[in-house]
DNA sequence: GCACAGAATGTTAACGCTCACAATTTCGTT
DNA sequence: AACGAAATTGTGAGCGTTAACATTCTGTGC
């Protein structure tokens, strides 16, 4: 900086001055302090920047499981809305949901110096313990989010998945089964409360439950049973990936779907329309949940906590999977 | 810093020489610092240790396309690798390859003081303008890398393409149809490359090309056409998701798969082996180039701009979607 | 008991920037 | 031409660390 100033005949002070954009420079000096700026190919140092304005620009973010198809949605859109609104985005992927692990991603986020952490970890006590660490920062939560959580935007699996259910009982079918996502994710809790509630509201019973862990291995396995099943007419699966195990164990024990039985997945992956038979899912809309994220984190770091909790409506996409069940 | 120096009755340089695992400070001291540092919550300020040390261990990565099976594998298994070795990665994702924005990624990598660059983005010009933007720091490439490229580790895609191609060559088909990632990206040429010259190899004519960008849209439309070509009894698609919307077309036109025509993919995504028919396709195993990668920018830190490149072998899993061709 | 080497600790000066304030221009008024 | 206010520019300190060097212990051999 100091040789920008000497260079451009002023001192470091209005160097900084352009730098920031301030309006107290006159429009020739300014042009020769850019002169020399680029002449030198100066870039200001941010470290120093930081160290003294104590302002980073960055602000952190927790994921776990990026392979899975929602949690690497989600990652990309936080990121992508925090550069639009000037911000660096500092990803950390915690492979387990231990005190350790989670507080060692939090630390290293700290030591970043971020200004706020946004957590996408769908483990239940994994929430806790981020928030229970309780790091002089804002803390945004963007899964696993339920109704009057404070600072926090989620989508509301819970509705998703009555509106897959009720989908299917819409169409005919007595009940629906169920193939679940791991417990311990709080979506996965959510998904199948809403599986049960759409039941309740009709006074009927739900159908089998099946555990299953996201992975489409899981979903073939429960496929397996559920195609011994006569009775199991329509299947709610927690998520596409299941779904797509689902229908192959379906297939291969020769029971048509949706002819036989019909599927619903959640989550709409870019393939769900050309699997054969295309997939009735449930459509999340990651990009706007990332927007609505980073304005929360904005506002958080205005000092605005807003308590009230953001809970975006998905929609059901119905597709081939999906039919009136076939008179027995 | 200088608050826990007092609480633990030392100078500031010692509680930095703890914080720094300095061999010359005396057991108890240590001690007395640490439980000090312990029970203020004191967290070194990284930003003024930057400014000093001018050492950021930190690496920054470009990527594009992260919804893309490849890139978001990639970018996982590089931010993975680098954390293991104690570096922090930044990403950050380009939306366009021109000079603008890729000038802007790295320019936003470098204020952040990375120490090296990793890029993975396989569009052809987009290699040319970040190697020419020429940064000051080690740049290593991960994607649309050839045999002979500095600097660079990468999945030998024309391997892999082979692999497939004389797969279904083997099975007996005459020739064998591919349709084509979008062929700005070095990856499509290659795994076209591949194709050609399997066919080459054998002195026979490869089938009809189709172009398609990735998606499965696309796939679906090449399908569309491929059905009513009665030459064709085998094809080779660029990627799995188009392989997808391949089948999917094939399917709807009723040509069966395998038994009119074969379908090979590439990537192996996870629910590969639960579509209907179990996709055969070609495995590439990201997190090994992940652990390379930040190998080989490691050693470029080290000062030994190693020449060669890392081409890592990919391997064709056989499934249930190529078959011997049916006799006609 | 003393000199001395080596271990342990302390002191001071950067690192490159912004902030608060001081100094200098500039320009409109009279 | 001189004044003063506003606009522009400059000065010095300090952000929290580490590096280099200075100082003070500690224990050993005689």
């Amino acid at each position: 900086m100091t040789d920008v100033a000497a260079a451009a005949g002023v001192s470091h002070q209005t160097v900084s001055r352009v730098l920031n954009g301030s309006e107290l420079v006159r429009a020739d000096t300014r042009a020769r302090v850019e002169a020399a700026i680029a002449e030198l190919g100066y870039r200001r140092n941010n470290a120093a920047r930081l160290l003294v304005t104590n302002r980073s620009r960055r602000i952190g973010m927790i994921s776990a499981h990026l392979v899975l198809h929602g949690p690497s949605m989600i990652a990309v859109s936080v990121q992508d809305a925090g550069h639009k609104a000037g911000y660096d985005v500092s990803l950390v992927a915690v492979e387990d949901f231990s005190t350790q692990s989670l507080r060692e991603a939090v630390g290293r986020l700290l030591d970043e110096a971020v200004e706020a952490i946004v957590v996408a970890v769908a483990h239940r006590e994994a929430l806790e313990q981020v928030r229970s660490l309780d790091a002089a920062v804002p803390i945004v939560v963007v899964q696993g989010v339920s109704a009057g959580q404070p600072m926090a935007v989620g989508i509301d699996q819970e509705a998703g998945a009555r509106l897959a259910v009720e989908h299917l009982l819409d169409l005919g079918h007595r009940h629906v089964a169920h193939v679940t996502g791991p417990l311990e994710w709080v979506e996965a809790g959510q998904r199948r409360a809403g599986w049960q509630r759409a039941h309740e509201e009709r006074h009927v019973l739900p159908g089998p439950e099946l555990a299953g862990d996201w992975s489409p291995q899981s979903g073939y396995e429960a496929g397996l049973r559920i195609a011994e099943d006569p009775d199991v007419t329509a299947v709610f699966a927690a998520n596409d990936g299941m779904a797509i195990g689902l229908m192959y164990a379906l297939h291969a024990k020769g029971r048509d779907v949706p002819g036989a039985i019909s599927v619903v997945g959640f989550d709409n992956v870019p393939e769900a329309p050309y699997l054969w038979p295309a997939l009735t899912t449930v459509d999340q809309e990651f990009s706007l949940l990332g927007r609505r994220a980073v304005e929360l984190t904005l506002q958080a770091l205005a000092g605005d906590l807003d308590p009230s909790t953001q809970l975006i409506r998905p929609a059901l996409v119905v597709r081939d999977s999906t039919a009136v069940p076939r008179p027995s």
